[in-house]
DNA sequence: GCCAACGTTGGC
DNA sequence: GCCAACGTTGGC
């Protein structure tokens, strides 16, 4: 087992909010559909490990809370269902290509961490987010998580 | 709403 | 296997 790893995780703030994951207080992160984003979460991520929320097409668009992964992967059980936007013909159960985790609520940050404050700040110009601008699931460094929770909450 | 970036598809 | 066309993401 890895040391615990750290994640940024993108959703629109219209379509799945951090106030959705409160109330629901966890969620299978259905839907992603991008090959690097897929390997990320099937092959690297654990339950117990860190995640960024982070909400994109928002104003502004930045990391707004916390959560953290609680389940093993699995298959994405929407590209199964012929009735979901997410349905996959080509997807089969015994080789499933799209695997997800369940994502699980920790906290909102009291002040959102926008995209232009993390370009500005010189200890966060080697993230992901900056150089992968369109990765919706993207790796973290525990001191570049540290360091925006750090920010968020006067630390 | 516009448009740049960039991943995917499909013709050849 | 190349690459143009196309579709999507996501900042602004």
């Amino acid at each position: 087992m890895p040391a615990k790893g750290h994640w940024l995780l993108k959703s629109e703030a219209e379509d799945y909010s951090i106030d959705d994951l409160e109330r629901d207080g966890q969620t299978p992160w259905t839907g992603v559909r991008n090959y690097e984003a897929r390997n990320l979460m099937r092959d690297d991520m654990a339950p117990g490990d860190l995640v960024l929320y982070y909400h994109s097409n928002a104003k502004p668009s930045g990391v707004v809370g916390i959560a953290k992964v609680v389940s093993e992967p699995y298959p994405d059980p929407t590209q199964f269902d012929k009735k979901s936007y997410y349905f996959d013909a080509k997807s089969t159960r015994e080789a499933p290509r799209w695997w997800l985790v369940d994502v699980g609520f920790v906290k909102k940050l009291p002040k959102t961490i926008s995209l232009a404050e993390i370009r500005q700040h010189p200890d966060l110009q080697e993230m992901a987010l900056l150089k992968r601008l369109r990765l919706s699931v993207q790796p973290v460094t525990p001191r570049e998580f540290a360091l925006i929770r750090g920010l968020a909450t006067g630390a």
